[in-house]
DNA sequence: TAAAATTCTAGGGTTTTCCCCTACACAATG
DNA sequence: CATTGTGTAGGGGAAAACCCTAGAATTTTA
């Protein structure tokens, strides 16, 4: 009998510590690695390749949606299980939509990180499941397609929209987002219009309540 | 030989578990309970007596700071140390001030929490070797009081001072605050501008800068 | 308990910012 | 080679924010 090879990446070592106890634990189930960030968790999945990686999205130097498709796209045979604190259902679509075979919260239980990481590792989706419930009542309240649209549609901007996005979330007026990109206000002006124009949104405080759902907005920043 | 006792709060199970094992497998720790949130947290500490709370910070219900106000006051013996992911020093600072023995962000080593933990039952205060560094640095350029006297002042906001700042970060405008909070505009404005003077702020920008440091903006709110 | 400070409320007038529409060059894409 | 997307920006009017002032109510302090 082969156990369920893993390797586990997250920026928090207590974190990782814990859970490469808890797993080993298990008789099936065996921890090859750990990653501290998103560069890390590539290498060190194309180095051991595991059966599960364990993936964190929030995580420095590299966002985990993108780890998610660069593995996915050069070792489609490992299944990647994302567990975050992230209770957002937007982070949730898109982790999928980018290959995740699973999404676990950090407040799940540790039978069912167990049991999901088993049902990906048998090729399965897992899907936790205050999340489908959650699912199923937005697309019953018609919510779900309009926003989470709007957050698809993030990833279509170009480099100048979402450092205007940015700034303008942040705070900043039109002339102080104009000073720091070495622009004329008029040009961000018009950015923020299309911004608006394709993220649906019609004020600022739906600007930055956007901004807050795709962690844009950060203590560092 | 006596334990360790612990109790640790943290609403990520996934964490708790693991940690409940590394803690564990230690000779001289044990881990008498858990708690989901802040008041679980009081509630399990005034039922164990532990030696050590392991308490995050932001847990939902009860803010962890408020969480060790209320043990400190009524249990004062029991050490309490703040295991978070936070590396905010507002926060920090605000965690000491409070009545915490000590301070370890997610991200350090199993091995350093393990010792912050002895040396917190000890009656030692355990500071995090690059909070510690960071502290020595702002104080020698004169950032320090600086902005931590406005992270302090905040408390001396009124309650319509904090709402308004909450609602303006949050990217409304002073209309539209004013229709939230049913005032005037004008309200609104005087209100916005006795902030900006108490916090010695001089922009929108600095006041989001502000909010996003003292936790006041969410994905929920 | 009286005086002082703080808080809640809001208007007048000026300055700044924002918003709508328009415009053009360049690159990619079909 | 024409349509679409991106980077850039202006003019002019509308909206929002800012500075100053101010009174009533509440709280704190001497």
């Amino acid at each position: 009998m082969t156990k369920i090879r893993i390797v586990i990446a997250d920026d928090h070592v207590v974190l990782r510590s814990g859970l490469r106890k808890l797993l080993n634990e298990q008789p099936d189930i065996e921890v090859i690695g750990e990653a501290n960030d998103g560069n890390e968790a590539i290498t060190r999945t194309e180095e051991l390749t595991p059966d599960v990686l364990l993936l964190d999205i929030t995580m420095p130097n590299l966002g985990g949606i993108d780890v998610i498709r660069i593995v996915k796209a050069r070792m489609p045979k490992v299944a990647i299980l994302v567990l975050t604190m992230h209770e957002d259902e937007g982070y949730f679509i898109e982790a999928l939509k980018a290959g995740a075979s699973g999404y676990v919260p950090k407040k799940a239980a540790d039978t069912e990180l167990i049991a999901a990481i088993r049902a990906v590792n048998r090729g399965e989706v897992f899907i936790y499941s205050s999340f489908a419930k959650t699912m199923v009542t937005r697309m019953f309240h018609g919510k779900s397609s309009y926003q989470e649209e709007a957050i698809d549609r993030y990833e279509r901007l170009s480099r100048r929209e979402q450092e205007v996005l940015k700034a303008v979330a942040q705070g900043y007026t039109n002339q102080q987002v104009a000073n720091q990109l070495y622009l004329s206000v008029k040009t961000v002006e018009t950015y923020k219009a299309r911004i608006m124009e394709k993220l649906n949104l019609h004020s600022r405080a739906e600007l930055v309540r956007f901004a807050l759902q795709r962690g844009l907005l950060t203590q560092e920043a």
